[in-house]
Formats: C-alpha cells, sequence, structure tokens
DNA sequence: TGTACATCAGTGAACGCGCGTTCACTGATGTAC
DNA sequence: TGTACATCAGTGAACGCGCGTTCACTGATGTAC
C-alpha cells in the first residue's frame, strides 16, 4: 500500500502521526484541561493554523486522544492477557487488574483523561470513543462470560433481585450475562478504577510504595468476587 | 463579639462569605479547571482586582474551595452518621457510604475537586487541606477502632503479612490500628470512591437510574469487608 | 464633640500573555491532455 | 515527456477574547488628641 502512495498521501500520514505524538507530549506536560492547539503546533515546529487541516479544532484533539490513550490502554492490557492460559480465569483477572494499574501509573494524565474529571465544555462522542474505551471491559465481560469453572460463588450479601439485574445486565450492554455475575464484575471494575484512582490521584497517605500491597489486596478482593474462595491450590501441577 | 465588631470588620466577614459563595456558584458551573478570579468578580459585582484584598491569588481561591468542600462534605457525613445508634456498626458504615453518595451526587463539580484529576499545576497545601480533608475517613477509622463486635472476619484472601500491614498503618497514620482492619477500611473506602467516580464520570453505561443497585451492591461489599457475613438479624426487636 | 491624620476597601485602567480560529497568500504536488 | 491547470499543505498576520496581576487613585472608616 506504501507503494501505492503518493507523496501527498504519504506526507499527510505522517503528519498526522506526528501530531498525535505531539498531543500525546503536550498532554503527558500540562493534563487535559490544559491542552492547547496552540501549543501542540508549537512543539511540531508548524503554525498553529496548519493543524486546522487535520483536525477541526480543540475538541478534536481531545477525541484524538481519548480514542489513542484507550486503544493504547486497551492493546497494553489485552497483550497481557493473552499470555495467561485461558483456563486460568483467575490468572487472566490478575493480569487484567495489574497490567491496568501498571499502564495508568507510566501514564498519569492518559489515566486522568479516560477516568477522572471529565474535561468542562467537552463531551466526547461516544460512536469514536466506544469502541476503544470497552476493550478492558470487554475483557473483562469474556472472562464472565466463561464456563464458571470456579462454582458462581454465594456470598456477596443483598445482592440485587433478578429484575434488577436483568435490567442491569440490559443496561451495561451485556444482556446475556448472568446476573450475579455482572454484578461481581462491576464491583471489581469499580473497586479496581477507585484503588488506581486513589493512588494516582494522591488520596491517600502520601507513601505510594506501600499501596502496592494496598492494591494486591485489591486484586485479591476482585478475584474473591469473580471467582469465590480460593481453591487448594495443590490440585494442580507441584512446583 | 458581633456587636464589637467595626463596620470594617463586619464588611470584611460579609464579603468574605459572598466571595466563597460566589466562588462555589462558578465552581459549580465551569468545574475547576476553568475557574477564574475575573469570573468571581463579576459574579460578585466587583472589580477584579478588589479580590486580591481577600486572596493571594488564584491558587488561593482553589485551596479555599477544597477546604471549604472537604467541610461541607464532612459535615453532611457526620450529621448524617451521628443519627445512627453508635452501636450499630454496620448502620454507621451505610451511612457513611450512603450520604458520601448523596452529597457527591449533589455536588459532581466539588467531588471532582476533591476526589477527581489533579488541578494542573496546582498543589493544594497539606496542612490547610487535611483537616477538613480526613473528616470522613475518620469516621471509618473511628468505626475501625471499635470493638469489633462482629468478630473480625477471616475472609480476604491474600491478607498482606504482618510488617506489611504494620508499615501501612503507619503510612496511613493510624499506627494503632489493627492491620486487618485497615485493610479492610481501606478497601471499603477505594471501592466506596471508585463506585462514585465511576457513576459520576460516566464510565460505565449511561443509564444512571441503574445503578443504585450498584452502588447497594457496593455498600454490601463495603459492609461485608468491615464486618464480615451478615449475622442473624432477628437477634434485635421483631418489626 | 470636633478636628487631623492614618488605615483600609474598592476602582478602573493598564500590562503582557496565550488562546482558538479565520483568511488571503505562496509554493509544491498531482492530473489531463 | 512537456505543458497548463487544479488541488492541496503550510504560512503568517490578524481578529477578538479572557486571563492573572499590578498600581496609582479615591473615598470611607477608624484613631488620637
Amino acid at each position: 500500500m506504501t507503494s501505492t502512495m503518493g507523496a501527498r498521501e504519504r506526507r499527510r500520514h505522517e503528519v498526522t502521526a506526528a501530531l498525535l505524538a505531539a498531543a500525546r507530549r503536550e498532554l503527558a506536560r500540562t493534563g487535559a484541561a490544559g491542552l492547547s492547539v496552540r501549543a501542540v503546533a508549537r512543539d511540531m515546529g508548524m503554525a498553529p493554523s496548519a493543524l486546522f487541516r487535520y483536525i477541526s479544532g480543540r475538541d478534536e484533539l481531545l477525541t484524538l486522544l481519548i480514542v489513542d490513550a484507550y486503544d493504547d490502554l486497551g492493546g497494553h492490557v489485552e497483550d497481557i492477557e493473552r499470555t495467561v492460559p485461558r483456563a486460568d480465569l483467575r490468572g487472566r483477572w490478575r493480569a487484567i487488574a495489574t497490567s491496568f494499574r501498571g499502564w495508568s501509573v507510566a501514564h498519569p494524565h492518559e489515566y486522568a483523561l479516560l477516568y477522572g474529571s471529565p474535561v468542562p465544555e467537552y463531551k466526547a462522542p461516544a460512536e469514536r470513543t466506544n469502541p476503544s474505551g470497552t476493550r478492558v471491559t470487554n475483557l473483562l465481560a469474556a472472562l464472565g462470560m466463561e464456563d464458571p469453572i470456579a462454582p458462581p460463588r454465594a456470598a456477596i450479601p443483598h445482592m440485587p433481585d433478578a429484575d434488577e439485574l436483568k435490567a442491569l445486565a440490559v443496561a451495561a450492554d451485556v444482556p446475556r450475562m448472568d446476573g450475579e455475575r455482572l454484578v461481581s464484575g462491576l464491583l471489581a471494575w469499580t473497586a479496581l478504577v477507585g484503588a488506581v484512582s486513589s493512588e494516582l490521584f494522591e488520596q491517600l497517605g502520601e507513601p505510594v510504595a506501600r499501596l502496592d500491597t494496598l492494591f494486591d489486596a485489591t486484586v485479591a478482593l476482585g478475584e474473591w468476587l469473580l471467582f469465590g474462595e480460593p481453591q487448594e491450590e495443590s490440585a494442580g501441577s507441584p512446583a
């Protein structure tokens, strides 16, 4: 395909890529709220007006960054989750959770853009944002759809009744998922987001190093929510 | 005291109060990142330069708002938690969680200021922010210090070992708290923050109404984390 | 109570800044014949 | 292959805007005697 591209088309691809790279640098530097078209242009060494050949305005710049960040995160988590044997459902959850956190710690501004406060005056267009934005949760959903090798644990107290569960499943766009598993998955997910947000946004005490052990507990909690009490590990092959 | 105040002192109090009120309105309108001294002055019908008699600059305006929001939230949660009989530990947790969410839903921009993405270029001065910022978590800590009427449940998997727990307790500024209870409390807290953030920042599917049942599950999860399996309710007085 | 001076609150003009976006332009790339 | 025209990318000046902050000022409140 590259061979059939004229100079113009090739350059267009290059500049588009450079634009995105510069925007990411700016995002990392100033955060989403401070992002400006002019700063990106400066970073690229171009006139600000030139960028309007590639984007319609500041809002599209944000949309581009959001989609790109979701894809970067989604790719990262998918890549790591893929390395876990399919049958190891617990391991897959742990891989999702830890790689999610790993990416977030490495890209705090991107994380804030995706999971932090909404940018004022900006509304992300769902039709562009959703496909990339659901990649991580899709991995979770896939876990929830697996044959429950671990018995669906009985123990979430006050599980909502069946009608509410059904409505939740429809609202969450996984109408065929078992309601209890859905609630477990959502709880595990929101707990994960809460743990990472608390860590990155510095809500708790500062000594971030200590948070490793707290995060481990969050992962364990999610594992329990999804799969119940740990089974005897000795059932597997001896170490 | 009011009687001993001269016109100047009285007016100073009035203007200070009006300033804070105007800042809160502006915050609700535009969010923290868009907050500006000039807009607040406009709202008050004063010249922008006049505000510099009351605040040192934009950063202090933010600090003021943060402290004020923490106090508003803290007062709200405290007021509601106080109405629960002291011995009803589970009820106290539920009161904390639901009132925390209630306030947050009613004050989304304030919530974002406190628990959302940090404002770029701004670092809150901990010595002014901490006393108000810990009011809610102090209620949780008080719960954790109560005589464990409910037996400390055994079931968080992979509880960190004793040394790590001790270090965590020191870092969290509650060095005397039992380590397992601390982890439980922190997990309950981050799960709560995650649930509210996911709801307010619109991470999950849009139909927010459904989230009521999801939030109930979060509260139940926290209750389980803090106090273990629900006991037979029939032990109390018949309804 | 009355006057003279000091303190303070608020004004309005001004500064320099960075922003998003438009627009007429130039020069390079592509296309038709 | 060569020329004539069309398309496109990027420039630079300009627009109007809102921002934080400074500063010399005026008029009101407070204080000393």
